[in-house]
DNA sequence: CGCGCCCGATACCTCGTGGGTATCGCCCCA
DNA sequence: TGGGGCGATACCCACGAGGTATCGGGCGCG
């Protein structure tokens, strides 16, 4: 009857690698250290937790349900420290005005962007406001992880579960095709339609950790890759209404009628302290 | 130029006892161990930072503000951390129909949870709910730290930062007196009249570590003993309306003006992927 | 059908470091 | 000015994290 030992994080992040990897040896390669001792903490984690994390099979490890809600939990847990880490650094090393990190999908809500920027700016207790333009989905990352102090996110795409949210603007989506494609002229469309034209197959983003999925479309992770790319006649895409400001020569509009739509939102961490965000914040539900 | 440790929670846990106790001889002997390590993981802790978390004065240690920051955000990863560790648990031992864990303030929406609990039993795919009743400010705690999977929470009285939330009934606050004083009959107040009322001073509820306020009215935490001094006319109380299906002979009430509109929601954490909570959830909205 | 490969697990050793005791240095207050 | 209370330092020990070598087993391939 031995006290019981609390989890480490140093634990969290092996079983993390060796979920993630499925391979034991992988592993313990992705970490810069030897098989054996990995298997070997794993082991004791499962024996702590009094939990079956893995069924060990004869090609690596998959997870059980307790592994899956361990890893599930474990990442988020991973990133509430990792972002304690970050936001005390930071709070150490600009005493008082330190800059505010905002971070934004690239190439979206531009010109609220610019809105919200040049409103807040004009406040008189405003701190500078760093930047940060990052691909789609990783926003809500870099908030958990205390990269970045408040973000522009979009509802219902990115994962807004954990924040604290005000919501700004919410718009429909529309279809982008090429000016001279027979459907351009269509007065409105619906989302299956628009995504299973023959010869616009839609683009594919890459996933979270850099793989795209399987289709025929072309891959892509730039909007204005994209919009050169449907000017050509390549693909087709759906967009937010607000993204039109953007469109050049050689596109075409179409209205969708049943696409969700599409709310953009400042999001910030829970009990943000920082008056910063406070002044951002406040500045963008004014706009 | 080596490579940089991460944060352990250990480290955590000691620098939030440090931080609590403002002394390290003290906060050793509450995590039973000895001043000199103590000290020392703390010291290598600010190095590794690379930022002072606390002064130190002849009384003992302050905190930086760098250190503020670190504590409320360590405070929110320790929290994480346990949340992993304890609903892996669960997840393990019980296999699949795994009850839900739902938690309330003691005494507070008795109805309206009585309509939630037959609501959600009446459902095909209904598992069991465990009800843990706690003192006010805890269930919020309990839903951090994994002891619970969702909470009837109150607005603006609990901190739902940082949890999903729906909300289930808004109402406004009346004042409980005895039946027989002469503000009894009033047909509405404020709420500075009512909470300065020089025969009922306004009793006081615990801190959530267990202290109270200073103050001339009696220290309480269950709301009967409150409703019995009310009736004995040494206090007076305000309480949402829904609480007067509780009363009985000897209590009057006086709607107040200018009181906050007190919501009741259902909240739960962030990812929360147990069917359990879903279907509450869901049965909640409905009510 | 069995040899061999590719898994993770086990055995055993080493060394870093977390934690212990003893003591110091310092600041306040009596 | 001396004593008490505070955190820091010095020094030591032992536990455990991490290394190498090896085992055991399941599947695939010749």
């Amino acid at each position: 009857m031995d006290v019981v030992e609390n989890l480490e994080t140093r634990e969290l992040r092996y079983f993390t690698a060796v979920a993630e990897e499925a391979h034991v040896g992988r592993a313990a390669e992705r970490l810069g250290m030897a098989q054996p001792p990995l298997s070997r903490a794993v082991a004791r984690l499962e024996r702590r937790l009094g939990a079956d994390l893995f069924v060990r099979t004869p090609r690596g490890m998959t997870l059980t349900a307790a592994g899956e809600v361990l890893l599930r939990e474990g990442r988020a847990a991973l990133a509430q420290v990792e972002a304690a880490e970050r936001r005390t650094r930071r709070a150490a090393e600009a005493r008082g005005r330190a800059p505010v990190v905002l971070t934004a999908k690239a190439g979206a809500s531009s010109e609220l962007m610019a809105k919200l920027l040049a409103a807040y700016a004009a406040e008189p207790d405003a701190v500078e406001v760093e930047v940060v333009l990052s691909s789609p989905g990783h926003q809500a990352l870099m908030l958990r992880d205390g990269r970045a102090d408040v973000a522009i996110l979009h509802r219902p795409f990115d994962d807004l579960s954990g924040f604290d949210t005000d919501e700004l603007l919410t718009e429909n989506q529309v279809l982008v095709l090429p000016a001279g494609h027979p459907l351009s002229t269509r007065a409105s469309m619906s989302v299956v339609e628009a995504t299973s034209i023959p010869d616009l197959p839609p683009p594919r983003w890459p996933h979270l950790d850099g793989t795209y999925p399987d289709g025929p479309g072309p891959e892509l992770s730039d909007l204005t890759q994209v919009l050169q790319l449907v000017r050509l006649g390549r693909t087709a895409i759906v967009l937010p209404e607000s993204a039109q400001v953007n469109l050049r020569d050689g596109l075409a509009v179409v209205p969708l009628t049943d696409a969700p739509r599409v709310t953009t939102v400042i999001a910030w961490p829970p009990h943000s302290t920082s008056p910063g965000v406070a002044g951002l914040v406040r500045t963008a539900s004014r706009l």
